[in-house]
Parts: C-alpha cells; sequence; structure tokens
DNA sequence: TAGTGGTCTAGACCACAGC
DNA sequence: CTGTGGTCTAGACCACTAT
C-alpha cells in the first residue's frame, strides 16, 4: 500500500524530528539543539516555519528557550499519576480478584467529526474503534470505547485482546508523550446500561481519556463505569 | 519614545482584545469572530500576526476554526483540576466568570456513628458542619457539605464565608499533611437536587475529601457537582 | 561583536465552505 | 465565484547572551 499523499505540513514534520531526536535520546535533557537559523538550513524552509515549530514545542513544555543563547530540552517533569494510565487488568488483580474481558466490537472506522476533533484529523479519516467490557470477578465495572490512530500503531486490529488490553499494547506500541483527561458523571445510555447491568440513565463515572505519542492523537478513549459500584480513589 | 513603556507585543495584545470580547459576553459560545483579514485591518497589522493570535487561541480550546467557513467562541465547559486543592473561588475567577456563594447551614453538631469514623473521634464529639452553594456565574455548580474538626479549626464558626471559601480559610489556618479522596457518581439526593437546580436521581459528579494536619483529620468535605455541567480534568 | 531568539511584514498559493 | 482559514517565504529590526 503506498503511503498516501498525506500532505505533512513543514512544520509539523519539523517538530516529528525534533521530537523523534528528543525520544531516540540523541539530545539529552539540559541539551541546546540546532539553532533556527541551522534547522531552517537543514530543511531548506524559512526561519519563520522552523520557529513555529520550535514556539509549540515550548508552549508544550518539551523546550525551552533563552534569548540571546539558545534552544534546550526541557526538564522532563514527573507528576503524580492522579487517575493512573495502569490497565484496569493489573489493577483488578492488584486487588486479588479477577479480571476478564470480553470483545463487543472491533472495526475499521471513519472519523465522524466528533472524532474528528480530538485526533487532529478531517472527518473521513479511517481510524480503529474497538468496545470492551471489563468484568471485576464477573461483575461488569468497565466499557472501554476506545478510538486508535492506526498511524501510531498500525497493527491494533491483529492483537489478541484477551490476552492483552488495549491499554496495555498501547503503552507498549507507543511512546506516550502527555495525557488529557476528565471525568464526568453522566446517565448511562441504553447499550451501555445493558452492558453493564444496570439501568439506562443510571449516573455513571466516565472517564475520557486522549493520549498523545509522537506529536499526535494516539488515542481517545471513554471509559464508562457504573456509579454504584465504582470510583476512583487516591491520596497524596 | 518612553523607555519605560511596557512592550507588549501586538499578537498579544489581539489575544487579550479577543479575551475581553468574549468575557465581556460581546461574543457568546458559537458565535463567530471577525476575520483575520478584518481583525488585521482593525488592528493595523499584517495578516500572519493576526493568525498567530487567533491559533494560540484555538489551541488553548477558546476558539475553534472552520478552514473555509470562520472562526467561533467554542463551547465552554466548566471543569476543574483534579489536583483540587485550589479553592473553587479561584479557578471560577480564573476562568473570568464570578463566583458567588450561598452559605445554607452553619451548625456546631455531634459526629454521627459516620461521621466519627473518618475523624477518628467517638460518636457524639462535637464537630462543627457547614453547607455551601458555589455559583459559577449565577449557576450553581457545586453544594459543599463540610464537616471541621474544631480541634484543628477552633474558630471555624467565626469566618465570613462569603468572602473567603472554607477551603481557604483552612488552607491558611492548618497545614496540610496529606489528602485522601474519592471520586464517584452518585444520583442526586432531594436536598442536593434542589439546591443544584436540578431534577433528583440525575447523576452527581461527587468529590469527597478528608485532609490531614497535624496528625489528624482535619476536615471531611462531600462536594456534589451537577454531572451536566461540571468535570474534572488535567493533563499532564 | 557575533549569534541567538522575539517579533513582525507584505506579500503568496492552496484547500475548503457557502452562496 | 468570493471569502475563509492553513501554510509558507525572504526578508527586517529588535533585545538579549556570550565571548
Amino acid at each position: 500500500m503506498g503511503a498516501a499523499d498525506i500532505e505533512v505540513p513543514v512544520f509539523q514534520r519539523i517538530k516529528d524530528y525534533l521530537l523523534a531526536q528528543i525520544q531516540a535520546g540523541h539530545w539529552k535533557e539540559g541539551d541546546a539543539i540546532p539553532s533556527e537559523q541551522e534547522l531552517a538550513r537543514q530543511f531548506g524552509v524559512s526561519r519563520m516555519t522552523v520557529n513555529r515549530a520550535v514556539r509549540e514545542l515550548t508552549a508544550d513544555q518539551i523546550l525551552t528557550r533563552v534569548q540571546g543563547s539558545g534552544t534546550y530540552v526541557a526538564q522532563h517533569k514527573y507528576q503524580s499519576t492522579l487517575v493512573a494510565i495502569k490497565s484496569i487488568a493489573e489493577e483488578v488483580r492488584g486487588r486479588g480478584h479477577r479480571h476478564r474481558s470480553e470483545l463487543h466490537l472491533l472495526e475499521r472506522a471513519k472519523a465522524s467529526e466528533i472524532m474528528a476533533a480530538p485526533f487532529g484529523v478531517k472527518p473521513g479519516y479511517a481510524l480503529f474503534h474497538s468496545v470492551i467490557v471489563h468484568f471485576e470477578n464477573e461483575v461488569p465495572i468497565q466499557v472501554e470505547d476506545r478510538w486508535v490512530n492506526p498511524a501510531v500503531a498500525p497493527d491494533y486490529m491483529e492483537q489478541d485482546f484477551s490476552s492483552m488490553t488495549p491499554n496495555e499494547y498501547l503503552m507498549a506500541a507507543a511512546p506516550l508523550q502527555g495525557v488529557q483527561y476528565s471525568i464526568e458523571a453522566l446517565p448511562a445510555p441504553r447499550d451501555i446500561a445493558a452492558m453493564l447491568q444496570m439501568q439506562p440513565k443510571d449516573a455513571c463515572l466516565v472517564l475520557k481519556r486522549r493520549t498523545l505519542s509522537q506529536g499526535q492523537a494516539a488515542t481517545v478513549v471513554t471509559m464508562w463505569h457504573p456509579g454504584s459500584r465504582y470510583q476512583f480513589a487516591g491520596s497524596f
């Protein structure tokens, strides 16, 4: 399959290049990266284009800039994982309980307008889509509705999700750069309610998460939990 | 040229202008804002400068753009950072909105069996108890049901909670040693529903928090939020 | 002083939406 | 078709850092 003529903007290619260098360890924390002039020359583009790439990575805390001095790889900041990236299987087993999952759907689908936005692609762009129900001691505790960017995990469809959760697979397949999440309380839609063995409109605890990898959205997942028998907890 | 003049970059002045228009209510959610051409003409600058201002606000989810169509004010979601030791008043004001609170109850009460446990005291022990409703732009977004240990904050009852939230007072009065929290989705009880102007049994996002100070439980608080118009969010 | 980043210009071509 | 945003150029002047 020939690479589709996806037009990747130059500034994005420069961002990808810089991220790749950092990811590969060629540039370590605190190291200076090439100047705008130098990058402009390397890529054969104008300085403004390089400037945009570097400025955006600076806004993302990947780089830091010092006027008159140079651009440096930022110190990696460790942050407490309130709502961990941890796999639910691991969590259930950690409680000494049995974890099991049921695959309800696994498909190639086109991005709707709603899904196109978080991925930063156009509607119609091909995405992978899976729906899995997780059980703790045979009680359903989570519906995992996941969309995956094929550019980041091209062989997502070939995985055996009974032996490895999508989360575990993706963590291994794509280096994680960032996470955005939100937690909401929503009434259960009919289909979700059925899978979780609860009444429609009963309260669900919903965790939405968008993870970034290689400078683009890797996966967007919505996790539905029955409000009556699930909670997030932690301490610090 | 006054050397003392503060140099504010043009793109920043344009961002400030756009934010001011939105905050002042001149442009509401979903409204189209002037085109880049138009703004460039208004400010007497080049389109690239306007482009940067608008692009950065789009990255911040303040605006949304549609190629070929225009730029629009994004739908606003009330959300809160999960590392929510922060005062809700501060957070609301940080969004440029008005915060107001109503004190529904302020009493000395004896610990029930349920409340005695988290405080590590015996039932009947005297505790302070307050119930406050918080509003963002006159929309109720939180019922704060708080129990306070008099040993840690003896003058809790004498505070004016219209000028300072309990959280702000306690943060100042008692050094924080630790926090435990849980997040749940629960149906709204009648009284909570009334205060939040929602229907009983509709989904609430509930944050329970227990803070430790001076080696003992300082405060136990249950915060109820309407599921339909509130969420916790964050990134790392 | 030489090199860096910070900002800005006045054009340009393109893809796309809406009429 | 016109008008919109998306991108890019090849310069420019400035403030700042390091030598």
